[in-house]
DNA sequence: GAGCTCCTACTCGGATATGTGTTGTCCGAGTCCTCCGGG
DNA sequence: CCCGGAGGACTCGGACAACACATATCCGAGTAGGAGCTC
């Protein structure tokens, strides 16, 4: 799995901290995370391409969350990273194993090997849908109380 | 996700239909399936190296299952060509977005990321190893009951 | 002193190199069968 | 005719390239703020 999918779920909890007073660029963020600032860069397109965060152009420009982090799952942002495509791909190994036989008829259906690998992915997928941004953010302010104050200290003001 | 997974999927299916009486080689897998028979040499090792299957050399050589079909797992195919590491590694970003003055305490926990991602990897898991190759081998016949007599033709014998 | 203009600094956006891992290929080690020679 | 041995053919095993995608980087387009000039 990309890098990059660790990179915006923190970025996203720093944002959902910073509030939408402000936008916060590229750099504070690559700043504060110890990231190179150009590839993060181009995940935060990748996540403002998908709708979840905004971006403003400019001097004072920057990114902020598009909605509220209850409404962006887990899910939203692992497909902005990685794409849409499901890890398993069946390549439809046409003749299934046994030779040129086989009727036709046993390729109307789905094969069962994906089916299966599908059925693993979804429940994977289900997970992911059922986790929000704020979710996450609840519980790492659970483990560290001070989070929310030390991040809107960084982003929030110059 | 290694393509290889796919291949050894089915090609698991065609050694429990083949049956343990003799070894199938690697050409005669790569044939029936239209595959480049050196690269899914390749994953048949790696099978063989996991105890999946087991390997006889020699001119009548060739690949059995190790274990009957109820005792494989999805979870162990996939193990065994795309290895033991989680998809999503955490790179524990060390300061957690809350730059030097966070408390060092912030970090004994482990990270809510991390702990989302591994909870939805987890159903993956659990779904791939509730699974066996038996199972996938049953959907088949399902859904096209001359597969095991093909597969027995075309192995089994010369 | 107030207002307008230009200029600079900063940020996003996309196009461009590089490195690592998957994909693909090759040749050597070992085993079984077959053919040939001898008894 | 039966038995033993050598040769060949086939298959597994691991080492060796080629390609694709993730990783990393750079420069151009656009905007906000401020300095400087004019009225």
């Amino acid at each position: 799995m990309n890098q990059g999918v660790e990179w915006a779920m923190h970025v996203l909890l720093s944002l959902a901290w910073a509030g939408d007073e402000r936008p916060v660029p590229t750099a504070r963020l690559a700043a504060s995370y110890d990231l190179p600032q150009a590839y993060l860069h181009k995940q935060l397109q990748a996540l403002a391409r998908a709708g979840i965060i905004e971006s403003l152009p400019g001097a004072k420009g920057g990114f902020l969350l598009a909605r509220p982090p209850e409404k962006i799952t887990l899910m939203d942002v692992v497909t902005a990273i990685e794409g849409t495509e499901p890890a398993f791909a069946c390549t439809e190994i046409r003749k299934q194993g046994m030779g040129e036989n086989a009727p036709k008829s046993a390729f109307r259906q789905t094969c069962a090997v994906n089916a299966a690998m599908q059925r693993a992915e979804l429940e994977w997928r289900r997970s992911l849908a059922a986790q929000t941004i704020a979710d996450v953010k609840a519980a790492a302010e659970a483990h560290a109380p001070s989070a929310p104050r030390l991040a809107r200290q960084a982003y929030g003001r110059g």
